[in-house]
DNA sequence: CTCGGTTAGATGGTATACATTTATACGTAG
DNA sequence: CTACGTATAAATGTATACCATCTAACCGAG
């Protein structure tokens, strides 16, 4: 047996989701998604009664969503899906612009075969989801892209913070792709950030990361004043 | 009346708390303090009888303070203070002399004279608790005068990421400040940066604070190699 | 039309009981 | 004596029922 020591780690694959960590996860995916939109509000009720459980783990789940800033909630006026404003989207997109090529840098020196195997894979698949018309697969997979890529860097908060940028800036990337048509475009440089790493020419995948990021970001305030987007993301 | 417009904001000082959040500012402070030390256990019912309640808004609590990266929750295991290891320390300090400098630039042109005054009342309140000793108001008041100065930077994103990063670093930074005696030190370069800023020399001003942040972050990091600190902050 | 009060509905919280899981102690086999 | 497995205690996670509190909408009086 394993030797009780404190600091130890349980891997995830082996602990049990508690319940209020799978509604979280269920009402995570589908504001991703886009299935719930900003503004809809989220009754604890309807909720609990959905999953048929109680209101107990469901209002935790919502204090988690709160802390990933899903939602937002206001005492006793309850918790609705929350959405971005533009200034929001601009600040995400330059923090990303920042901080992603930056740890770009730090982390491919350090991926391995097995690494690149995995980076493929996705990049595999999201072609077979880009035909499919499965924009929704789409984000969680560009999202996964991102941060593997950068997963080397031994910057622990750096990662957690740009998680959470790649996590909100989900919905509105999907919304430039699909309505600019870039989403091929994006395939493409995710392709040759790849390539480059592999052939070890990192400060040239750096700067192919940095634009791509800035591209998205650019397209994106551009099609808000061009009032082609919502007002809210 | 105020009309009920949707998305209107309810000042904080007139939104009553909840219990929840009541518990978590109290236990917030503790940890701050260093009353709770990175790896005690914080155990549901004996808060509950502590303060009074039952466990439920404890467990709120306590998930509001994980969001936060103050504590830790393990399913089933409860939740035990968290400290950060050197990495991150390194890591948060990266970041805000990454960050607070860009965001002073333009913070400071926004400045207004009843900022400006708020600042010098920081500064002259933060002078007293280091007469008197009191090192644990001055956690508080440092991170306050750090985030007045760039508020008004239209960045919210990078606002509440820097507002996260001010926290997680308080208790290292008071570590560093009194076992290196910079106190004094600190609270002359924050004259200085407020001084400039109300001369209009921005530039100047950003340079002291990223020297300002740097030499904490660095002095930190001597500290734990020399083995003057703690493996965990 | 505004002001003020009333009321329905949702959230916040308590109390209690039970289910799960973890960790420790114990006892037995080897 | 050690190793292994089982019991047991303690803490967390969840359910249920009930009440308190707040919000927002409705409604009538001025």
């Amino acid at each position: 047996m394993f030797a009780a020591v404190p600091g130890r780690r349980v891997p995830d694959r082996l602990r049990h989701k508690t319940v209020a960590a799978a509604v979280a996860d269920s009402l995570r995916q589908r504001i991703l998604n886009g299935e719930l939109r900003p503004g809809v509000q989220l009754r604890q009720d309807a909720l609990a009664e959905e999953f048929g459980i109680s209101r107990i783990p469901v209002r935790e789940a919502l204090l988690q969503l709160e802390a990933a800033n899903l939602v937002k909630i206001v005492p006793h006026r309850g918790a609705v899906v929350s959405g971005l404003s533009l200034e929001e989207v601009e600040d995400i997109f330059r923090l990303r612009v920042q901080l992603e090529p930056q740890l770009l840098a730090l982390s491919a020196p350090h991926l391995t075969d097995d690494d690149f195997q995995d980076l493929a894979d996705l990049l595999k698949t999201y072609g077979e989801a880009l035909s499919d018309g499965e924009i929704l697969r789409w984000g969680e997979l560009n999202r996964r892209f991102h941060y593997d890529l950068l997963r080397h860097a031994d910057r622990p908060r750096s990662l957690t913070i740009v998680s959470g940028l790649l996590q909100d800036c989900d919905r509105p990337t999907r919304l430039q792709l699909t309505a600019s048509g870039d989403i091929a475009r994006a395939q493409r440089e995710h392709t040759e950030i790849l390539h480059l790493c592999k052939l070890g020419k990192i400060d040239a995948a750096v700067a192919v990361l940095r634009a791509h990021i800035e591209h998205v970001g650019v397209s994106l305030v551009t099609l808000y004043r061009d009032g082609l987007a919502q007002a809210r993301f």
